[in-house]
DNA sequence: GAAGAGAGCGCC
DNA sequence: AAAGGGCGCTCTCTTC
């Protein structure tokens, strides 16, 4: 392998290589230069001195903190730290400097617990090379807390390994074991393993056959500027790195900042809910209990309850029972319990939202939940404490606009079935996407024989207030294609024989022969090549002893759909965590699909249209013809809503 | 008593 | 025989 002058002495040979992945020669000798410990202004004046003189190439970069409250337990066992309340008591950084012959070391660490002004670290975290650290999220926490504003360029070791192995931390559910004890075993270890897999010690040791390790900053420090080159290297090889760079590691930055935002949440509304549920589902019990019916959660006496109705048999799911909403919905005329019922577990399930507890809010009074970053096999987010992303429609208006602010939200029309069109290439569906009204589109192609004549080339608006029923057919077929569902599947869905649901799909696929062929292929592929992968990359790898299922097929299929639209929208919310700064407006929430941001409320206007503009340019860049749609809310901004109502939550108690 | 499995609610 | 992709969270019921 050539290297440039200069690397192979970085990485001098060791004598007894471990068998790795890599190829590349390692040490952990490194050319290892002093720590110096900066306690005095004088100190850090210096420091910053040498830095600009230094030629650099990176900074490893590592902060200690605490937090200046005590974390709350959820009621779900989880420990939540205030990031707002955070502070930073010693910021480490390695230089690294390169000559011709070889790379140098320069380790300083900064005590922030004397009393010294950082604000001029600034002209260092100006300085364009990658700053490297473990965990960047938490480093981006500490400098914002010290008024700095975070380096352009980050590499995250932490980010990049979880890239390098998506889709392995999954246990696997189907294996099967003798004993039991054999079972748990074989869990334990396997949350273990998953635990301690990203940790840094573990990192190193997937990189170097010998790794002094210690969770001293400085150790990190120079630890993570040495494996910056090696994970880098081994991004390449993998073919992951474009994707990092172009997606990740931007994202880590606007993804902290929505988490460093947070949310507002109206104590007012929540009390009101808390109240207003209270009552309502005592009421409500009380009633089911009027019938005979004293516990509505529990699924055994529900099913001895509707038995001794004799309406049981209604309630069939397969070889067992099911008394879930569509189950329910169904079955309303047959006794007053069961919209009773399904109303009731409704608002039993939204009323313990963890948001409304008035421990979680944050020092700043805002609510800080956590934005996970690459912990799904998709590359798409995840939220907890609270779960944002799930807060139920109904109750998004406790998310308030500051004074003088107001909330909007933008979100991509249909873009997963425009993805699927992009990604799999059928020139039908992008042409159907691209119509407008895309299942009344499929609709009027697909019913056109038994469709009247003025709606055979009718407009898609009138198609679709003339004939939700055949648009509605058209939507669960598509859906369920993106997803994998089967004949027997959508016949339960579509309340048809299974057989008609058969000819209806096998009709369905006929419009898109490219897909239907592509979807037929790809995951055949994706067994051998032991991966798949996104537009822009990323890959969500198979487990080596996995079996060929259904399930595996399934997820073959969607996910480089999901993850591709989840990268794309990626790159547009790195873009808007930039330009927001020029309205002083920032991104709340990322919705998979839609942006949710806060603006200044005369700015409120320009700042919706900016972020449709760079929404749809983002999808646009990476699929020039698709005719890529947005919907815009900003219709009542003082507080996050569907559609511009924000009376729903009045409107969901009073019911 | 703790932990896990399953069912069920919510979101895209 | 199972039967729709990706998530978080709470509750019941069982098992250790």
């Amino acid at each position: 392998m050539n290297l440039l002058p200069g690397t192979e002495q970085y990485f001098a040979p060791t004598k007894n290589k471990k068998v790795s992945a890599l190829v590349l020669p390692k040490n952990p000798s490194f050319t290892s230069g002093d720590t110096t410990l900066i306690n005095t202004q004088q100190g850090l004046c210096d420091f910053i001195d040498l830095a600009l003189q230094l030629p650099i190439c990176h900074v490893g970069i590592e902060c200690k903190h605490i937090y200046g409250t005590t974390h709350v337990t959820l009621p779900n066992g989880y420990d939540k730290y205030d990031i707002s309340a955070i502070q930073p008591t010693e910021l480490c950084l390695t230089l690294c400097s390169w000559d011709i012959t070889s790379i140098k070391q320069h380790t300083f660490i900064v005590n922030l617990a004397a009393d010294i002004e950082t604000s001029q670290l600034q002209a260092l975290f100006d300085l364009p090379v990658a700053f490297v650290a473990y965990d960047a999220n938490k480093l981006l926490h500490c400098l914002w807390a010290l008024d700095l504003i975070e380096p352009h360029r980050i590499w995250d070791i932490l980010i990049t390994e979880k890239a390098r192995y998506l889709g392995l931390h999954q246990f696997d559910k189907r294996q099967s074991f003798d004993h039991f004890s054999d079972k748990k075993e074989a869990k334990a270890s396997f949350v273990m393993e998953r635990e301690h897999f990203y940790s840094l010690k573990a990192t190193l040791a997937r990189y170097y056959s010998e790794h002094p390790s210690s969770e001293q900053a400085d150790i990190v420090c120079k630890e993570v500027s040495k494996l910056y080159m090696l994970q880098v290297h081994a991004a390449i090889m993998q073919g992951i790195h474009s994707h990092l760079l172009e997606v990740e590691m931007p994202w880590i930055v606007t993804n902290a900042a929505m988490e460093r935002n947070g949310v507002l949440v109206s104590r007012k509304q929540c009390v009101k809910i808390l109240t207003g549920t209270k009552a309502k589902l005592a009421q409500w019990q009380a009633e089911l209990e009027t019938y005979g019916l004293m516990n509505p959660n529990s699924h055994d006496e529900k099913t001895v309850f509707f038995n001794s109705l004799g309406l049981l048999h209604h309630f069939k799911d397969g070889t067992d029972y099911s008394f879930q909403r569509e189950m329910l919905s169904a079955n309303y005329d047959l006794h007053p319990t069961i919209k009773l019922l399904a109303k009731y577990s409704n608002m039993a399930s939204i009323s313990k939202d963890v948001i409304f507890q008035p421990g979680i809010v944050g020092a700043d009074g805002r609510i800080h939940p956590k934005h996970k970053h690459l912990d799904t096999v998709t590359g798409r987010q995840a939220t907890m404490a609270p779960n944002i992303l799930g807060l139920p429609a109904t109750l998004r208006p406790i998310v308030i606009a500051p004074k003088g602010y107001g909330i909007g939200e933008v979100d991509l029309a249909q873009i997963e079935v425009a993805i699927t069109a992009a990604v799999y290439n059928d020139t039908n569906l992008i042409t159907k996407y691209n119509a407008g009204d895309l299942y009344s589109a499929l609709a009027q192609e697909f019913y056109y024989s038994e469709l009247p004549e003025e709606h055979k080339h009718c407009s898609l608006d009138i198609f679709k207030t003339h004939q939700g029923d055949k648009r509605h057919v058209m939507k669960q077929c598509t859906l369920g294609l993106i997803y994998g569902i089967t004949a027997f599947g959508l016949a339960k869905k579509l309340k048809v024989p299974e057989f008609k649901a058969e000819q209806l799909m096998d009709k369905f696929l006929t419009m898109f022969p490219t897909l239907k062929k592509a979807m037929h292929t790809a995951p055949q592929y994706g067994t051998i090549r032991g991966y798949v992968s996104t537009a822009t990359g990323l890959q969500r790898l198979r487990s080596e002893n996995a079996e060929r299922s259904r399930k595996e097929k399934n997820w073959m299929v969607n996910m480089p759909i999901q993850g591709t639209a989840a990268a794309l929208f990626k790159m547009a919310g790195n873009r808007l965590y930039q330009l927001y700064k020029r309205y002083d407006a920032k991104l709340i929430v990322a919705l998979h699909d839609a942006f949710i941001f806060e603006a200044p409320l005369d700015k409120l206007d320009d700042v919706a249209a900016l972020t449709s503009q760079v929404m749809i340019q983002a999808i646009q860049e990476k699929y020039p013809l698709l005719n890529i749609r947005t919907d815009i809310n900003i219709t009542s901004p003082n507080s996050w809503n569907k559609d511009g109502n924000a009376n729903c939550i009045d409107e969901w108690l009073n019911r």
